[in-house]
RNA sequence: GGGCGCUUAGCUCAGCUUGGAAGAGCGUCUGGUUUGCAACCAGAAGGCCGGGGGUUCAAAUCCCCCAGCGUCCA
């Protein structure tokens, strides 16, 4: 049997014959003898629409979710599967995805590779999952989502320990009878196709389980891990068999109540309440009755939604080739409309369709405590929003992006399961929509600015242009097209297939980045076992004694890569690896530990597989050695890190649920956090989340360090703990502040609040959007920076002489009159410009007519300007001006009033480029003006005096 | 995480490609005009051209670093 192929008794057993379909060549397994299409074909249209192949549900949206959810669930747990919650929509506890894309995204990686053992097995569960990858069908195709649910039954086996749970043939029973018992689908209408899966490192064969022309699951039997040298071969990758061997299935929930609803779309079987509201708010059936259709809606649009789903939309599909090939389509089924007729119809309705579920996914996000951002899992709300906004602008609807959310989260949401409350995800709401609505305005003179060039005429944009638009500020061709009109480009359409130009090309653009840059070995760490760490037992313990493994040179390529931070004073030379050691590796954002061990000094402490490498000035000969750290460093590192645990979880207490640790520093000077926060913090919240802090310092809070299994931290601590990142390891040592914050963390930490003394937020800033900075200072660093503070305070009123308090008024009152008297000088330096050249000034001579004014001034090239332009300007006297300063290095000037004879006699760059030699310069600038300068201000006059040679004056 | 762009008068923005006297519109002020106006005419004030380096005789303009903001892609 190839891999892929699957045969289990069931088959035989309950009628199932193996066929190979007519139009794909796939095998599929079904119990309809006269079948010769596997199912999933463009031959195969919906057979349920009007005549759903699901029994026993009557009722739509929220309501046919919920109970067909439970459906599903109690049938599971009928069959001895334990119901399991779901995660949250944001992979908090993944750092490879942003959001929950399936099931059994919820156990990658820790469970999936057999570092943590399932929260049951088997299980049953009911994933809130998002995925954008398809976005630009949702509301066309009739079928894509961007949120659905994963209904999963999930089973993990150990078959190598006599552990397995069920497999393939079970699991199909499974499947089939509650198909058929439980939801009374016909036994012959089911087809199984034979599709294996790889992806992400594993594989393994698969089923699509097919009903009516729809996809209604995917049972995956995962049992392969790519291996070097594994005996199986797909697509040219070795694979061999996993220890654990796992069951993943994913049952779409909204294609289960599209089947049960037998609905037009499946949108109308989710979304039904939303669609009639935006229906009304938007005038749909005005726009209906304008397209004065002979042919009967309802039936179009069921038409439609067949051959849209059909039609196979993916990213970069040019959406006008589709237009033209499904008014062809619907017309070889009997109704008669045009292309422009179907797109005025299907764009509204379109838009109709996919702004339930973008705001489903966008409520969903935020309520989980996602922060809209420019990057990462934020820009994907902030995206959503924006199409949203965009569809909603289209359809003319009077209804604010909050109004939208509100009534998404009374009609199809509970939202009590959500961390963060109802107001502020409103509030972020209208937020982002003034953000969307200042985008537009600021792209409205950019887009005229690019245009500016393009003749009024034009039918098309060019490409590039769109392009910058597009991704230096957002605008979508669409948009770029329709302001333009506004501006006067009345024929500019967008240029058919440059939607599917554009997507090509991020997408191409994206493949080259996804070089995967794989984190190298700096040190020879092979084969040394881990280093005991010390430093957790007694965190106030300075000396130790410990055996030698390896000291070695540090080589010039080693020392590039080791990025070592400011604080590393002197360069490493050697690098020592002991059996044991107190030295804290930097690790978790806290610096590493700097003291002395076997004689020699250690200017950093790295760690690299588990293998503690000390930074050594020079190198060891002794095997048994004595070691220190460094107290006041390390002291100062604890007050840090405690510090910021402790900020860290006020700003979330006072600001809310929303505020997520999205990275953090801590150095011996100064500690940093940086906070998820739709806002900037402002002076007052920071003070406030000061005081807060130092109450809990002041509260003497119990610091408690506990090394629990994953699995149990999970459980009594949810996800709240993974501050600092997805966790790594099977056991999470968990940090617990009082009843104020706890965390997962590997850092050094006091036992108690108190020995931190105070802390400060000395400054906020923001990393990007959605993402807030706060500086800190904690223990010493804090006094001292009072203390730098006071001095730059005490030096800056000293210098002006007036006392700390005046400080402000005082260098606003000197920064009022130097800008007031630098005017007075310039006003003053033009009035004696305007006496010197008035009545000819000194040295000049008219001869055949022409003035000619050499001179050398003192002042700058600005105000020599202002006397060059009194002398030439005026064309009733024709005047040549040479003016030089030995300002600068030396300037010189000459000018002629354009259009004289002194313009038509004399050329001013060439008199410039023969006198410019005496102050050792150059210069440029055309006939009339010539400027220049030089290093040579003595040689100003001499210049000067060859001019008037030059000229034979 | 990877790009790209922007930062110029109180506000909105040109100018940068190709270095050579800092611009427009709106707003403000003064004067004129008008029954009236989001009116018109004439004039004026208002700029560390984000910060710091560099190249150059000369930088808003070219190069590098930093900061703030925006945007696209993953």
């Amino acid at each position: 049997m190839r891999f892929g192929e699957i045969d289990i008794p069931f088959w035989e057993e309950s009628g199932h014959i193996l066929k190979i379909c007519r139009v794909t060549g796939a095998r599929f397994w079904t119990r309809d003898s006269s079948r010769d299409t596997c199912g999933d074909t463009n031959e195969d249209p919906y057979t349920f629409i009007g005549n759903p192949i699901i029994d026993g549900f009557e009722n739509t949206g929220k309501d046919l979710k919920d109970s067909m959810r439970e459906a599903f669930l109690t049938f599971f747990e009928n069959k001895g599967h334990v119901r399991i919650d779901p995660y949250p929509i944001v992979a908090r506890w993944r750092d490879d995805i942003h959001l929950t894309i399936a099931s059994i995204a919820d156990f990658q990686p820790h469970v999936t590779g057999g570092l943590v053992p399932p929260p049951a097995n088997p299980l049953g569960i009911s994933q809130p999952c998002i995925r954008l990858t398809d976005v630009a069908a949702v509301g066309r195709s009739g079928r894509h989502l961007s949120t659905f649910e994963m209904m999963a039954h999930h089973a993990f086996n150990r078959p190598k320990e006599n552990d397995v749970v069920y497999w393939i043939d079970q699991c199909v029973r499974y499947c089939d009878e509650m198909l058929t018992d439980s939801f009374g689908i016909d036994p012959l209408d089911l087809t199984y196709v034979e599709n294996p899966w790889s992806g992400g490192g594993n594989a393994g064969p698969a089923l699509e389980v097919i009903v009516g022309g729809l996809e209604l699951a995917t049972l995956v039997f995962m049992n392969l891990e790519e291996h070097d040298h594994g005996d199986i071969t797909i697509k040219g990758v070795n694979y061999r068999e996993m220890d654990l061997q796992i069951i993943d299935t994913g049952y779409g929930l909204e294609r289960f109540c599209w089947a049960a609803a037998g609905t037009p779309t499946i949108y109308e079987a989710i979304y039904p309440e939303s669609i009639d509201w935006l229906k009304k708010a938007s005038g749909f059936d005005q726009i209906l009755s304008k397209l004065g259709l002979s042919v009967d809606v309802d039936s179009l649009l069921a038409e439609l939604s067949r051959l849209a789903g059909i039609l196979n939309i993916d990213v970069g599909t040019d959406v006008d080739s589709l237009y033209v090939k499904l008014s062809e389509r619907i017309g070889e089924t009997g109704l008669d409309i045009s292309v422009p007729e179907l797109k005025r119809l299907t764009e509204p309705l379109s838009s109709i369709y996919a702004i339930p579920d973008h705001m489903h996914a966008i409520c969903n996000m935020l309520g989980d405590g996602l922060v809209p951002s420019n990057s990462k899992a934020g820009y994907l709300v902030r995206m959503l929003s924006r199409r949203v906004c965009k569809m909603k602008d289209e359809l003319s609807i009077d209804l604010s992006l909050a109004d939208l959310g509100n009534h998404h989260m009374d009609t199809n949401m509970d939202f009590s399961k959500f961390v963060q409350n109802r107001e502020e995800v409103i509030s972020i709401l209208s937020l982002e929509e003034k953000r969307y609505f200042e985008m537009l305005r600021k792209g409205e003179s950019a887009v005229r600015t690019a245009l500016k060039d393009l003749p009024i005429e034009s039918i098309e944009v060019p490409d590039e242009t769109l392009f910058r638009l597009s991704e230096e500020r957002g605008l979508s061709p669409e948009m770029v097209v329709s302001i333009a009109k506004a501006a006067g480009w009345e024929d500019l359409v967008v240029r058919v297939g440059f939607a599917a130009d554009m997507a090509s090309r991020n997408a191409e653009r994206t493949k080259l980045e996804s070089k995967a840059k794989t984190k190298k070995r700096i040190f020879p760490t092979q084969g040394i076992s881990p280093t005991i760490r010390e430093y957790y037992d007694d965190t106030r313990r300075t000396k130790f004694e410990a055996g030698l493994i390896l000291c070695d040179k540090l080589s010039h390529s080693q020392l590039q890569e080791l990025r070592l931070s400011s604080e590393v004073t002197h360069p490493p030379s050697h690098f020592v690896i002991s059996d044991r050691t107190l030295f804290y590796p930097e690790g978790g954002g806290q610096l590493g530990d700097q003291g002395s061990i076997g004689g020699v000094k250690v200017v950093d402490t790295k760690i690299e597989d588990g293998v503690i490498i000390h930074l050594t000035d020079g190198p060891i000969d002794e095997v048994n050695l004595k070691g220190e750290v460094d107290w006041i460093r390390r002291k100062q590192l604890m007050d840090h890190h405690t510090a910021i645990h402790i900020v860290g979880g006020s700003a979330r207490k006072l600001l809310g649920p929303h505020i997520w640790q999205a990275g953090s520093s801590k150095g011996a000077r100064y500690a940093r956090i940086d906070l998820t926060h739709h806002s900037r913090i402002s002076q007052e919240e920071m003070d406030l989340i000061e005081d807060h802090a130092n109450s809990i310092i002041n509260s003497n809070a119990k610091i408690e360090k506990t090394l629990l299994p994953r699995s149990e931290a999970d459980l009594t601590y949810g996800f709240e703990l993974y501050q600092g990142g997805p966790p790594k390891f099977s056991e999470i040592r968990v940090v617990k502040i009082g009843d104020h914050d706890v965390q997962a963390c590997g850092g050094t930490h006091h036992d108690l609040t108190g020995e931190i003394g105070e802390l400060r937020i000395i400054r906020t800033s923001q990393v990007q959007d959605g993402v807030e900075r706060l500086q800190i200072v904690a223990g010493e660093t804090s006094r001292e920076h009072a203390r730098n503070q006071d001095r730059i305070l005490n030096e800056s009123s000293e210098i002006l002489g007036v006392s700390a308090d005046d400080l402000p008024t005082a260098v606003s009152r000197f920064f009022q009159e130097w800008k007031s008297q630098q005017k007075k000088i310039e006003s003053l330096e033009a009035e004696i410009i305007r006496l010197r050249t008035t009545g000819g000034g000194d040295g000049a001579v008219v001869v055949n007519g022409i003035r000619y004014a050499i001179m050398e001034i003192s002042g700058d090239m600005k105000a020599m300007m202002s006397m060059l332009s009194e002398l030439t300007r005026d064309k009733s006297v024709p005047t040549l001006a040479i003016l030089g300063t030995k300002e600068g290095g030396g300037k010189l000037i000459v000018a002629c009033t354009e259009e004289t004879e002194a313009a038509r006699n004399h050329n001013a760059l060439e008199i410039l480029n023969t006198i410019s030699a005496h102050i050792d310069g150059g210069g440029g600038g055309g006939p009339t003006m010539a400027q220049g300068g030089g290093s040579k201000p003595d040689g100003i006059p001499a210049a000067l005096a060859e001019a008037r040679v030059l000229l034979g004056l």
